[in-house]
DNA sequence: GTCTATAAAGTGATAGAC
DNA sequence: GTCTATCACTTTATAGAC
């Protein structure tokens, strides 16, 4: 075999951990399930992971430096802050609908950092990057529709957060995309209603 | 040993298994930690469940039936029904905060049986009774209440469904119960939005 | 650095004594 | 029925050849 930068190794090992949770669950990702994934060997793992705890703590870290919730990027578009919601959460949505193991994997990964010692701070690390993430879509999309929040915005991001979590929950267990859809129409309606017109005048021409 | 029931057996192994996994997480909950939690023999297990997948599946099984989400009972006392909303919704928070370490496996045994091929389709059972139960449980209130649901009532279930699950993953991710109180807040007023009088006149008597 | 081979411990499940 | 002892297998991790 070619010889591989030793990270170069750590970051396929890595994704190819994270396609085996994705495809088959936790519970499958043994280190020999992982390293058959990345077409290694057994010993190369260990060579870059002391453990597979290492590896998984690895994993983890590098999955909250990735999220950049990219996906609700499209709230920040609109000028009707209404519209800038719904489209925001249906873009979250799609792309759970589109790769459901991926959403699957992370809620996993999630429950297992909060079971691992050495982890049990990552939990609360990756939900205030969420948190901000949000928060920080939405000051751009209240400016873009010239709107304020009449509510502290990270509470607003704090409820966005958890109704795109239960719906995910809930979508992955029935699979009902039309009830979800039900949902997240009623949470971007509820949520616009924090939003007051930074000119009283164009309320009155819609 | 004393001789017990083949069924005192069963349900002492299941309610031994759940303590494992509230504590220590599925991945530990193996037949050795379980009997030994139970305070029996290895051999005991396999007396009365043919495998561990067979003892895992009645276990999610016995959750479903248990399931009766009498945590939100509480709302369907109130006259008013966003005190009625606010209080059933906090009545649920409370059994999370109160014992998070159950919450957290009802969570791990979800992902399990969406992952377990002769179990996919719980999860949809599970909900299914969720969302009908919680249903039941806003046609109540609105009696009590005086009030009728401008929506319908499973939407409007499946929105609370979705909001305690969101709420919950979020909480146990960084335990801030102040801001998950605060979502709590603005979930109860923004389904109360969708309760109308049925004596118009009460509307302005407050 | 990368491999094969194997050690050491843990797993689900069973046989057989009582 | 219940137990101890053990099987057959899988797992993580390491040793040592190349």
């Amino acid at each position: 075999m070619a010889r591989i930068s030793s990270t170069d190794r750590r970051s396929a090992l890595i994704e190819a951990a994270l396609r085996v949770i994705g495809r088959d669950g936790i519970a499958a990702a043994t280190t020999r399930a992982i390293v058959a994934e990345a077409d290694m060997s057994l010993a190369s793992f260990h060579y870059v992971f002391r453990s597979r705890d290492e590896m998984m703590h690895a994993l983890v870290a590098s999955l909250i430096e990735a999220q950049t919730l990219a996906t609700l990027e499209s709230i920040a578009e609109s000028t009707n802050i209404h519209h800038a919601l719904r489209a925001g959460l249906q873009a979250y949505f799609d792309v759970l609908t589109g790769n459901p193991h991926q959403e699957q994997a992370l809620i996993e990964l999630l429950m297992y950092s909060m079971r691992a010692d050495d982890l049990a701070d990552l939990p609360q690390v990756q939900y205030a990057s969420y948190h901000r993430a949000v928060a920080h879509l939405l000051v751009t999309a209240a400016a873009s529709a010239r709107v304020e929040w009449v509510r502290p915005v990270p509470d607003i991001a704090r409820t966005i957060v958890s109704i795109t979590d239960g719906v995910t929950l809930a979508w992955l267990a029935d699979r009902d995309t039309v009830a979800s859809g039900r949902v997240l129409d009623f949470a971007a309606e509820s949520i616009a209603v924090l939003a007051r017109p930074l000119d009283p005048e164009r309320e009155l021409t819609p």
